[in-house]
DNA sequence: AGCCATTCGAGTACGATGTACGCAAGACGG
DNA sequence: CCGTCTTGCGTACATCGTACTCGAATGGCT
């Protein structure tokens, strides 16, 4: 039996327990994943080293090969340890604009309260948490006679938005961590003077029109986040038969 | 005078050329960066390492420093100089949605080009060829009577599913060459195994749905893309007035 | 009770990375 | 030609992921 390419993470669950010879495991996935999170959380998904997750861990760097096969596999299980924080009812409310909201809100307070985690743009995940959360929204546009495919890229859409909104929301706040500035700082030095040299050049009309005159930008995070939620729940509302929803503006 | 933090690379243009005493830089941004572009192309984007890029410019690892202040710099230069491939004319051609679509599949050309692009899901990015792209997309909506923010958020969409159906083309191919596979025995081996496991689970039942009755995955990449793109635009119409446009399916 | 097959814990070690430092080589103004 | 400033780049260091290795722990067998 070879070892390379043993398979994704996911189809390498951790070891059941056994009853034979050897020493019992004194850790395990979820608990190596935590520290791994808690230390991202406080000081970025840099310092989530083999390192320093063990010494959290009191243990040493190797032990953890034990439960992992690698620190990129470990990324993938933190991703979806976060996706877990996720809260959804047992099957859609049958109001699809306000399930796909609350799949959104969810998502994106799990990723803001984990800031490392949108900044991670790698393969398709596909563990069990997002596929819990990917079902329930298709559950959640079921029944408007939709194609599936059709389905899949509507929900597609939310999803692409919530990532990319939180990852704008967080915005430099993880690249300001890393140079070690705080967020007021990084504004006033980093992208404060640049954004004003760009509007200055002129060149780009309506970058411009969207400093001078867009609201969006001052508004609060929440109100801003739901207003680009709600240009895309009009977009597939505009797909679904008609009487399937009242249009929001 | 502080060297800490001295802004990000678009406010710290190359030096220009000066005429004093000193030695005359042998190389330029633009070189180098595209070098660090064709290894990415031909090996990853972790291959592009300072030695190995210094090396592919035939000179030492530090020499680079003089032109570019890190190594994460050098990727935003990368990123930007891959956008600069994107082909548009000089002004929109009054047509929103052939204009977006120019844009889009410009894009993705682009990042199929360079399929290590999009696995980067940094800071919101500025360069100069991503404000022309995004100017351009802004202006396919001018004149419909928007609100700036309005537009700024419909354009986001289309610029998030594009990255985001860029990153499921490539797909685990990025993630398969990091490993040493092929696609075929990426997927006969490592996907395929875990989606039937999936399946069998019964656990998802829309996530089965789509395996069995989607014909997306199917579909050749490029009508599977237009498919996707098509859901994103007739959204947009639907936010432009009435008679802007005519609904495509 | 004692042995043994097996599994875990973790120290040591290796190759690779980003980059700070320092100095020699080159290029212009005087 | 010399002083001054810039570039080229070798050396060095901290840090990373992880392969290898072996002692320690454990439970089933005789």
């Amino acid at each position: 039996m070879s070892d390379i390419g043993q398979g994704s993470i996911w189809t390498r669950p951790e070891k059941a327990e056994r009853s034979g010879p050897g020493r019992r495991p004194g850790y395990s996935r979820a608990q190596i994943t935590e520290a791994a999170i808690r230390i991202a959380d406080a000081e970025g998904i840099d310092a989530a080293t083999m390192r320093r997750i063990a010494q959290e861990l009191g243990t040493g760097a190797m032990s953890l090969y034990r439960y992992v096969p690698k620190r990129d596999d470990l990324v993938d299980l933190m991703v979806d340890a976060v996706l877990g924080e996720v809260e959804l009812p047992e099957r859609p409310s049958g109001d699809w604009r306000a399930d796909l909201s609350l799949v959104a809100h969810q998502t994106r307070a799990a990723g803001l309260r984990h800031p490392w985690q949108v900044t991670l743009a790698r393969r398709p995940t596909l563990g069990p948490h997002s596929l819990r959360i990917y079902d329930f929204a298709l559950r959640a546009l079921d029944g408007f006679g939709l194609h599936i495919d059709e389905m899949t890229s509507l929900c597609g859409m939310v999803g692409d938005y919530v990532a990319s909104a939180v990852r704008d929301e967080i915005g430099w706040l993880d690249q300001a961590r890393r140079t070690g500035m705080d967020r007021r700082r990084w504004m006033g030095e980093y992208v404060g003077p640049y954004v004003r040299q760009v509007v200055e050049s002129g060149r780009y009309p309506m970058f411009n029109r969207t400093i001078r005159e867009g609201r969006l930008a001052h508004l609060p995070p929440d109100a801003r986040f739901q207003y680009g939620l709600d240009r895309v729940l009009n977009g597939i509302a505009a797909a679904l038969p008609d009487g399937a929803s009242i249009e929001d503006r």
